[in-house]
This record gives C-alpha cells, structure tokens and sequence, in this order.
DNA sequence: CTGAAAGCGCTAACAT
DNA sequence: ATGTTAGCGCTTTCAG
C-alpha cells in the first residue's frame, strides 16, 4: 500500500496525491475530494520512513533507553503523559539490549535516528559523554557526566543519599554498607559521595570492605550483596543502603534466601521509588526521584530547545524520602 | 554524517563502504580495513530509515501502543526482557496520543511502520479488528475482538472476574458494583460477565443502577465513580469491583474525597495487578494477569512467525487473585 | 575487487 | 491545476 497505488487507483500523480494528503496549495477541490475517497478506501498511510527521509521534521520525539525497566518506564510514563496534545508521537527505541552491557549504545541509536527519523531524543541514562553532537536537540536524564555539555535533567542524587543514610543512623545503625550502581553514571557517583558524607558527619569512618559495586541491576547486584552479607567476609553490616530500587530489592532477597530477616537483622534502603519498591516484601524504604515529572520536564525541555526557546541547561528536582517497612532499629 | 562522508574519506565508492559495514564479499581486506577505520573515526552508523526503506528486514520489532501507562509499560518489561538476546532491537511507538481517543491508531500507526522499519509488530489493546492484513506478522495483546482473525495473547479475564467478585461475596458483600472497561474491547466485555456470572451462580440479580462504564482511564471512571457512590443515586453499594487498577485506584480516591473509608465502609477490587495497585492507600486488592509472561509470550509467538514456525493462534493465561487491603466486611 | 547506477516511498522544485 | 523530475541515504545488481 503506498502512494503509487492511491496515485493509480485515484487516476492521477503521486505528486498530486502528496500535495492532498499534506494539505499543499494547487489542487482543486474535485481532485483532492476524490484522492481523499480513494485514500480512505484503501486505508493508505503515509510510510514515515520514506517520508523522514524526505522531510526534515516527523513531528516525533524519539526516547533512547537501554532497556525497558522500572526506571526508564516511569520516565515514559511521564514523558507521554507530557507530550499528550503537543501534537508530537514518541518513539521509544532500545537499542542497547543484551544485557545492557553493549556501551555505546546511545551514540549508536542516536546516529541511527537523528537526522531522520526523530526530530530531537531524550536519551536515558547514557554511559558516554555525547561528544560529537549530533544536529537536534538532545536531552540526558540522568547523565554519565553529570551536569556539563548536553542539557540534562536529574535529581538531587547527593542530597537524596544523605537523607537515606541519614534515616539509618537515626534508626541507630552504625555499620551501614553501600551497594553502589553503575560506576559510568554520574548518579551512583553522586549517591556514594552523600553516603560518604553522612557517614563523616557522623564522626563514622568509612569501612571499605562495605562499599561494593552492585551495577544498579538484579544480576550485577547478586555477588556484591553475597559478599556483602556473608559472615565470612567480616562483620555483616546492620544495613546496606543500595544505590537504587532494583538492586535494593535483590539485597532483601539475598538476605531472606540467607535466613536474616529484613527489617529486623538487617535493614535495606534503596533509590528510585519505582512501583516495584513498594511491593517488595517488606515494602522498601527508598529515596524518591520525582520520576514522572523529571520525563514530563526533559520533553517539555526538548520541545522548547526544538522551538529554539531559550532554556537552563540543567533542571535538578528534589528528592524525598518514603519509609516503609525495610528499615527499622538495628538488633541487639 | 553519512555513508557518503565515509566513502570520500576512505577514498571509495558509497557501494564499496555499503559492502564493508554489511560483511559483504568482494572487499580486498586492506580496503575493508581502511575503511572500517574511517567508520570508527567518524563514528558513523547507517541510519536505520535509509537502510530499511532499501532492505527488507531490519531486525526490529514494534511494539505499537496508544499509550505509555501501567498496562503497556508492564508488558514492555517482559518484552524487553525476553528480546535480550534474540539479537532484535526494540521500537515502542505511541501513536495514539491525545486522550488515547483517535480510534484506529493501530491501523494507522501500523500502515506507517509495516513493510519498512520494522519487521513484526506486537500491538497492544487495539480498538479495531485488524481486518486488511499487513504484510508482516502480527501479535496482539487483549484485542478489541477476542480470539479471532490475528493471533493474540491474553489473559483469562472472564475467570479473573468470577475470582474478584466471589472474593467479595466471600467476604458478605451483596451490593456490588460494577465500573467497567472500554466497550471496544473484549477483556472489559469479558470482565463484566465475570461479573454477572459469580452474582448469578450466588443467586444475586443484577442491579443495572450498579453497573458503569468506567473507560479504564482514570479521567474516564471519574464521573461514572461519582454517580456509584453518590448517596442521591440510589442505595450505596458496599463494594465496587473496578474493571483495571487504575479505575479501581480512581475509586479508592473518589471515595476518600466522599468521607468513606476504603475498606470499612466500601470494598474495592481492581484487575491487572500493575505495581501502581501496591502503592495505593490502602494497598489494592486485584486480580493479577501476568503481565511479563504475557509479553514474554506476544514477543516468542511473533519471532515464530517471523520464522515461519507453526503456531496456535491464542495464548490464553491464567489470572489469580491478590488480597490486599481495599477489601473487607461490609458494614453493619 | 571496485564503482556506476537504479530504486525503495516520498516530498519539493520546477515545468507544463 | 497537474505532472515530471530530482534526490533524501542506503543496498544491490551489474559492468568494468
């Protein structure tokens, strides 16, 4: 079904039924009347690959993710509820599959689709500087190098850590380890140095051995959490705050499948507060990253920027902190 | 940047290049390394519209949604995850903005990905049947029609009512409402007689004044909540089995802002189990599909297809039940 | 082994 | 008002 097809069945060029269907000057009222009969017969539509590759401008924002998990998902669920009557589509591309592991795959899609397909990205959590930019407009959430080049969107990540490190001492902890996310992303960065800094303010020292890497994924976090909660490795922390939701919840599985019961040997907090943190069992303590409204704020960003409207090159929202059930006083 | 930046720096022909990147034969291997060397200075990458407006097939598969809420991001989840390793890319297409009330986004969103950028889609709740054919395969997830015409994954809605409704006759309720789904689609028509069925086979009679349309959205199910719970429409209904969590949560609220308390003076039930329904206040009581598996499934049974591996044309999937805390007693 | 040329579906100048 | 033509970036015969 293509424009050629309309063009025949219609009896005239397929230029003229381009001029139709786009709306153009120079076509008389007979003819596009018919064209449009003919259209609808056929239930013709646009290829809008053949037409990107034309055009300059899809009308559609294209939303780079690695993968469709909790975090990313929120994100979209904001960005779509933001983009609703702007008059723009999404376009929602995974192109870093495999598990995750393929680095470069924001410079790859984004080459891949800019320039033709989408008119401007919003690209969750890229690992690489974008250091060749690309012709549209582009907006990170959640960075690798936090707020510098691109425009970017993110939470108050150091601050946010604090507070859950923070909630933990006042519970009593004093052996508090941290499983940390990916180390490409400025976030995990940002969330072990307000841990570091709660701690210090403390007057407690740092214990290296209770600071692991966890990768911010169920499978990267399994052997850090192991090792973490084995009794063998030293003495086991009271509680671990993980650098987000997702490896927070494979701790309190780690330690139910080690017979510690979560809160009351041992106490979790994560980051994020994505959906899932609140049906984990218990109910996860975690910092709260305005999700939705950080997706609706990078479209809202990336609309202004491709209307050449000044912006801020950074937005930073706040965090907060949700306590439910993984954290209670350390036993003893 | 484009193949043709490529071949004038390597010094060759745009063909030659073309043959490098696709491991074609018939490239001398200094020619073939010059090149490769250029596309990684240039960190080019052949941009997906051109190649696959030329080639037939491009290794990625659509998944065609009006729009990213609860429902349709879960399913992602369990697409994404199962597509890992397949060697498939992903592309969520949101072509139904605007209220998700322009009928017929699937046949048009599908018209203008099919034959070029992807090849296979997987569509998720689509409101027509899906009656001229595309080209390629096609899967879709809770279809307008039922069983019938394209191959489909669902869940076994009508079971899943029966279960959410004997929960509340369980429970003594004997008032009990009904806010229905959209009636263009066979799992809110499947769901309602779910419904009839367990108040008949307990030898209740419908009460019509009991049962809405509720549209599955949360702007939707407002006014129809509103008229259930309004003490001038008639006798109160002790509890209200909502036709998907997010009516069902819209309940929850529409009732907190009426002065009644959820569960002691009204029961809710939703249906789908979507993570949203644990972060409720109280947390839902619903009937859970199992929304990963079933993406899972609609992204295997579509890369069949894709195979030409036989297939049966329906996947069917239990439900179960999730007791949670929007249910009790009635009062009295 | 390499390059010239055609063509995928469409739009935009440019004729007629 | 309509049609012809070129060309978007790429792959693929087909000559050389």
């Amino acid at each position: 079904m293509t424009i050629s097809d309309v063009a025949r069945v219609a009896g005239v060029s397929v230029a003229t039924v381009s001029k139709v269907v786009n709306n153009r000057y120079g076509v008389s009222p007979s003819t596009a009347e018919r064209v449009l009969a003919v259209v609808a017969e056929l239930g013709y539509e646009s290829s809008l690959v053949a037409r990107s590759l034309r055009r300059q401008s899809t009308n559609v924002i294209g939303v780079l993710v690695a993968e469709f998990e909790p975090y990313s998902t929120e994100l979209l669920k904001g960005i779509s509820a933001a983009v609703d009557g702007t008059g723009y589509e999404l376009l929602a591309y995974s192109g870093g599959s495999d598990g995750g592991a393929k680095a470069g795959w924001e410079r790859r899609s984004l080459s891949r689709l800019a320039g033709t397909l989408i008119d401007a990205a919003i690209v969750v959590t890229p690992t690489m500087v974008m250091s060749e930019p690309v012709d549209i407009p582009v907006v990170a959430v959640d960075p690798h190098t936090g707020p510098e080049g691109t425009h970017t969107v993110d939470s108050d990540n150091t601050t946010g850590a604090r507070d859950a490190v923070q909630h933990l001492l006042d519970l009593g902890h004093r052996r508090i380890a941290h499983l940390g996310g990916r180390t490409d992303l400025e976030s995990a960065r940002l969330r072990e140095l307000g841990y570091r800094q709660a701690l210090e303010a403390a007057g407690i020292a740092v214990d290296p051995h209770l600071v692991r890497i966890g990768g911010y994924r169920p499978e990267t976090a399994d052997t850090p959490a192991r090792e973490l909660l084995d009794p063998a490795t030293g003495v086991r922390p009271t509680a671990v705050f993980a650098a987000n939701d997702q490896s927070a919840i494979h701790v309190i599985e780690v330690a139910q499948e080690l017979g510690l019961r979560v809160p009351e040997d041992l106490s979790v907090v994560g980051f994020d507060n994505v959906p899932e943190s609140a049906t984990s069992t218990p109910p996860l303590t975690t910092v709260a990253q305005p999700l939705h409204r950080m997706g609706a704020e990078a479209l809202r960003m990336v609309l202004d920027l491709l209307e050449g409207a000044p912006r801020e090159q950074h937005l930073r929202l706040p965090t907060s902190l949700v306590v439910r059930a993984s954290t209670a006083p350390p036993p003893d």
